[in-house]
RNA sequence: CGGGAUGUGGCCCAGCUUGGUAGGGCACUGCGUUCGGGACGCAGGAGUCGCGCGUUCAAAUCGCGCCAUCCCGACCA
């Protein structure tokens, strides 16, 4: 494409309402514009980067054995209510009405179209297992959208979703999904971690989030240094630590007068102990019953642990009415001695003998408690924030920390749908069987977005080559001068005639200003056409990423661009199939 | 929804304190010079100063209300 005639708006001024580098990049490069908050257009080079992930995506889940739809956006309440999502789904679900005022609903996601087709359409044993995807745009009204196409509210998302005969199936066709994520995200070049996450209140039994490791992610990631665990923060694990017996006796409980303390930082500073030896009693509502969580001073409780130990549907803090009817005081003195409420513990108080707690009464804490002596705990378990330098639970060295941006998250789902929805089969015996599912989503701008993070310097984006919206730009340092435009002219058509995607500035502009735009929409391999190097017969090659620069003959040039091109996918795609 | 900030040609911003003819840079149009890392000169086009109400002889500027955008938080298959 000439670039004199191409709808490419590129700037040199910041957006003023960018924060991440992506975002401004996108941005500057002219990739995309924004229509209103958490709505983008893609512009002619954006779109086209698109296209070329999702290319990708096609190739491996085609590879995969899944076969592509494509499903509708508008969607019928019926549905949601059949699934129990239309209830239980927030204000991120966006809800209206047609003009015969039927209830309907934008798909954030579309497990309840897929399972009413697939129960319409598969019935027996001999049509399974079947993967089947799109790649569609999704709407969720997101409570605050931010960083661009990043936390946006309509967006391009690859969804799939398998159906199997059983939970072993399942599996297989999870491990499929799984493999072709790998293979997808190591295309791209893309340097990315899968990791294992909650799979909230979508259900199922697990699942493993595709991380893009970088700084301004929104995710925490847990890894191990040593062996290759990973999960998302939420969902990184403590073991159960070894239980020592408590050593020494430990005194009768006292009550202390403490005016005004609340927090463990005031009850630590009053008393003179450290927070380690303080047990935080934390009331939840669980399903509108009162739970005490006992943690020690020094831990954070993870909600998300809470509330799949104790398999609630709605899991938040107590308000003051319920604390004050459990512990009978205002809130900030709930302790676990005389507590109306069933009382779990995280690990971390195990092994804790001699301990400081609120005492269920205003300004007073009870110091000297013995947990099994003075009160009963109903469980132990893991409820807490896994902290950096924790053990891994894996093989024990430490835990490290780091972030990443999610764009691709895999479930099983077990039968949560096609139980609600009734997709069953007949199997071989002739008995009905519900199927069990599993779905699996990219998403799409995000990696784009995602892949700019990773790959950017002060002048721009640098494409990983199976990204680039073209791998290749012509660049004649003066259209006016005759010779020089007509060598670059003749490169461009050998190119294209050869399949070669590629970009001609013409463009009657000095070669500073042609240089700038060809760095920041980061074409990989910038052929410069000048007049010095011309005199010799020959033109130069310039590696975005690396800066190299060669200089070959002319009659080589072509020829040399299009090995480099090909012999790159072709070591991507070997590093990817061993 | 709570806290904070910002709204001025397409983009980035100044002007507001102390009310008085709306400015600069980039971009755009024309002409000339220049031509291998965002050139220069001259001439030009382009703005309901987010919206509404109010105060005032007079409002981009002061007051009130609303809207939008961004950041933090809460929230989030």
């Amino acid at each position: 494409m000439r670039y004199s005639e191409m709808f490419l708006p590129t700037g040199r001024e910041v957006p003023s309402d960018a924060e991440l580098i992506s975002h401004q990049l996108m941005i500057r490069a002219g990739l995309m514009r924004k229509l209103t908050s958490g709505v983008y257009s893609y512009l002619p080079l954006g779109y086209r980067v698109i296209r070329k992930f999702e290319q990708i995506v096609r190739e491996e889940m085609n590879r995969a054995g899944a076969q592509e739809v494509f499903l509708p956006m508008v969607q019928p309440a019926e549905l949601w209510q059949e699934s129990g999502r239309w209830a239980h789904y927030g204000k991120e679900l966006l809800r209206f009405r047609d003009r015969h005022d039927r209830e309907c609903c934008l798909g954030p996601t579309h497990e309840e179209v897929i399972t009413d087709l697939v129960r319409n359409e598969i019935k027996t044993y001999r049509q399974l297992p079947r993967n089947l995807y799109q790649i569609q745009t999704k709407f969720r009204d997101e409570i605050r959208p931010r960083f661009g196409v990043m936390r946006c509210r309509e967006f391009g998302m690859k969804d799939a979703y398998s159906f199997d005969m059983d939970e072993a199936g399942s599996e297989i066709s999870y491990r499929k999904m799984f493999d072709a994520y790998q293979r997808i995200f190591t295309r791209c070049g893309l340097n990315f971690r899968p990791v294992e996450a909650d799979s909230g209140s979508i259900g199922g039994k697990y699942s493993h989030e595709f991380m893009v490791m970088a700084d301004s992610g929104e995710d925490a990631i847990c890894y191990c240094g040593a062996c290759n665990y990973a999960a998302n923060l939420e969902k990184a694990e403590i073991s159960r630590p070894a239980e020592n017996g408590p050593a020494g006796m430990t005194p009768p409980v006292e009550e202390v007068n403490t005016p005004g303390v609340r927090t463990i930082k005031e009850v630590c500073a009053f008393l003179g102990v450290a927070p380690e030896a303080v047990v935080k009693t934390l009331i939840f509502s669980a399903d509108g019953t009162p739970v005490a969580v006992l943690i020690r001073g020094d831990q954070e409780v993870n909600e998300i642990k809470v509330k799949n130990f104790l398999g609630c549907d709605l899991l938040e803090l107590a308000d003051d009415a319920m604390i004050r009817k459990v512990t009978g005081s205002p809130r900030g003195f709930a302790g676990a001695v005389g507590i109306k409420a069933r009382i779990i513990a995280d690990y971390s108080l195990l092994g804790m003998a001699d301990c400081v707690m609120g005492a269920n009464r205003e300004d007073f804490h009870l110091r000297h408690v013995k947990p099994g002596r003075d009160f009963l705990i109903a469980d132990h378990a893991d409820l807490r924030v896994v902290r950096e330098s924790d053990p891994c639970p894996r093989c024990g060295a430490e835990i490290r920390f780091a972030r990443g941006i999610e764009v691709g998250h895999v479930f099983k789902l077990g039968t949560k749908y096609s139980k609600a929805m009734r997709a069953a089969y007949l199997d071989r015996e002739g008995q009905e069987r519900t199927m069990v599912m599993g779905c699996y989503g990219i998403g799409i701008g995000r990696t784009v977005a995602a892949a700019i993070e990773q790959n950017h310097d002060a002048d721009g984006i640098i494409w990983p080559l199976p990204l680039a919206p073209y791998p290749v730009i012509i660049t004649p340092v003066n259209v006016n001068e005759k010779v020089l435009f007509s060598a670059a002219e003749d490169l461009y058509h050998a190119l294209e005639a050869n399949g070669v995607e590629v970009i001609l500035d013409d463009r009657d502009e000095r070669a500073g200003v042609k240089f700038k735009d060809a760095d920041l929409i980061g074409i990989p391999y910038r052929v410069t056409v000048g007049p010095k190097k011309l005199a010799e017969g020959k033109m130069e090659i310039k590696t975005r990423r690396s800066g190299e620069v060669i200089a070959l003959p002319v009659s080589e040039v072509a020829a040399f661009l299009i090995g480099l091109i090909s012999a790159k996918d072709l070591a991507l795609s070997t590093k990817i199939c061993t």
